[in-house]
DNA sequence: ATGGTGGCACCGCCA
């Protein structure tokens, strides 16, 4: 079972780039982030045509996510059930008996801000989720963009961006309210190397030849799951095509 | 480097 994360920083303008890697790789699911499309200009049939199924919800300009698979997608969930739904940010469906939690969780913008207050209600929403809807022994993977760095291995500059939206006590506090749910971080399951990321800003120049770079994405399971996690890993492949995304794909192996 | 680039909708907003 492999399944992997990527946020596409708008599906239209890199479908060729999700296509060519689902043929590359033959993930049992994509989850996508920032699709930046409308449910009804989704490119469905780019899916059809290589044999996966698809379930997403969107709108323009911003947000957006969708889940993929050739297998069968099955109790489709769209948004949490309190207001707000934020549906075009979280989309949670089962596959081959695993349920898959895709989440695109609010940047922020600034610390002082209403924005920064609803991106740490998030966290508690989703821990609210979690709670009523199951518990840690089943078979969950909760993965996405969720727009934290955790640790200083986990940012370029931890001492500078110290404070940031994505790297300050606020949000490594909301976050680890999730995981001590029942939550494993996969991919540091299998390394503690700093300098791994998966997010390079456009505005750094030659920021990901200097690796100026977040660790922001991530897969999460429970533990029937986490223990059967073969290998995790941060694939590069699609920064070398034309016009990249600034994010690029998390990948991680389950035996099962 | 208090900047920078990119995507999208529209002439700013979000990341």
């Amino acid at each position: 079972m492999k399944i992997a994360t990527f946020n596409v920083n708008s599906l239209p303008a890199r479908l060729d780039i999700v296509v060519d890697w689902i043929k590359t790789n033959s993930p049992d699911c994509l989850c996508l982030q920032e699709t930046k499309v409308q449910d009804i200009n989704f490119p469905k049939e780019a899916f059809d045509s290589i044999g996966c199924n698809v379930i997403f919800s969107g709108q323009k300009s911003y947000n957006g996510v969708a889940i993929i698979s050739p297998h069968k997608i099955e109790n489709p969930i769209y948004g949490f059930d309190t207001e707000p739904a934020d549906t075009p940010r979280f989309i949670v469906a089962r596959i081959k008996n695993i349920t898959i939690v895709n989440t695109y969780i609010p940047q922020g913008y600034q610390a002082a801000t209403e924005k920064f207050q609803y991106k740490l209600q998030w966290f508690s929403r989703l821990r609210d989720f979690f709670d009523k809807n199951f518990t840690p022994n089943d078979s969950i993977i909760w993965t996405g963009d969720f727009n934290v760095a955790m640790t200083a291995k986990d940012i370029y500059d931890p001492e500078g961006l110290y404070g940031s939206v994505c790297y300050r006590p606020e949000v490594w506090d909301a976050l680890k309210s999730v995981t001590d749910w029942g939550f494993t971080d996969i991919f540091r399951m299998h390394t503690d190397a700093a300098g791994q990321y998966t997010f390079w800003d456009y505005r750094i120049r030659n920021g990901v030849k200097r690796n100026f770079g977040w660790r922001l994405d991530y897969i999460m399971a429970t533990e029937s799951l986490s223990k059967k996690c073969a290998a995790c890993y941060i694939d590069k492949a699609p920064r070398l095509k034309d016009r990249p995304s600034d994010h690029t794909p998390l990948v991680a192996k389950f035996d099962l």
